[in-house]
DNA sequence: CTTGAACCTCTACCTGCTGTAGCTTGTATC
DNA sequence: GATACAAGCTACAGCAGGTAGAGGTTCAAG
């Protein structure tokens, strides 16, 4: 029997995050000590290295709720875990785009820049005006 | 004078947002109408599409604040705003290669599986155990 | 039996918005 | 002047994915 401490140090997880995930229903609730502590068992500490390597590979809790599903049932097919993969794979890549597309503005911004007063900075300039850029970013970058 | 809804439109941002923006203090409090109704200048307008224009550029809004503090002193050297810069180049290349480590290794276990159930599944298993993982994915890729 | 670390619940906070409810104002048309 | 309807108003709740703290209880070692 492992206290939630010891799923916390196991899987490098805050105590409270694990509480959190319970609550959200990522985690069962687990038994409990005579006192009313959390008592988990080594299907709990693996479930949790499953969800927490799936959110270090950036899986969203709704994907990792979705893979954990698909994994209590090994009998079906694994077309829909690929699936999950696959689009996680492309909003990786998307990102990836976005924030390219990012740097080489902000890289152009900053060499642009020479001047020493505020008044004259190409970087306020560029921020002001968004003629100014070349590259097309319509959303934020998350 | 403009309403807020002409000053959304013009910079597209939502209403909303924009009233956000005034109540944490990145938009001043404009004028009102007899009836309450908020009218904005064109300084307004100006000071609003920097903001936007910022975002997109992935700015903060703490960032982005101190942009705005920095750009009311015209007489002050630049090297703040270059640093303010800089400082979100980091960060963006960052975050690039974080999601590029991912990219990596989402692609690899996609490429590793070709079960066709569940069970056998090289992606769950991927998942459950970090140490089939090459790529160094400590923090979650935000 | 006492100490002190670790646990408990509950609540609030973070970023950067977005959405809704329920009501008021502004403006164009008749 | 009446009326219709868009657009405005405030206030509050909620999203992801946690994190932090208050104030109190339990567990295990010595």
């Amino acid at each position: 029997m492992l206290t939630i401490g010891t799923l916390a140090k196991r899987t490098g997880t805050k105590v409270q995050t694990i509480r959190y995930y319970e609550q959200i229903g990522l985690m069962p609730e687990p038994g409990r000590s005579e006192g009313g502590q959390r008592r988990y068992r080594d299907a709990d500490l693996d479930r949790l290295a499953f969800i927490r390597h799936s959110r270090q590979l950036g899986f969203s809790l709704e994907a990792i709720r979705e893979l954990l599903d698909l994994s209590d049932s090994p009998e079906r097919s694994c077309a829909q875990v690929d699936a999950v993969a696959q689009k996680q794979l492309r909003e990786v890549e998307d990102r990836i785009a976005r924030l390219e597309a990012l740097r080489v503005e902000l890289q152009r911004m900053l060499s642009e820049c020479s001047a020493d007063r505020v008044a004259d900075c190409r970087i306020l300039e560029v921020l002001r005006d968004h003629e100014e850029c070349l590259a097309d970013h319509g959303r934020p970058a998350t």
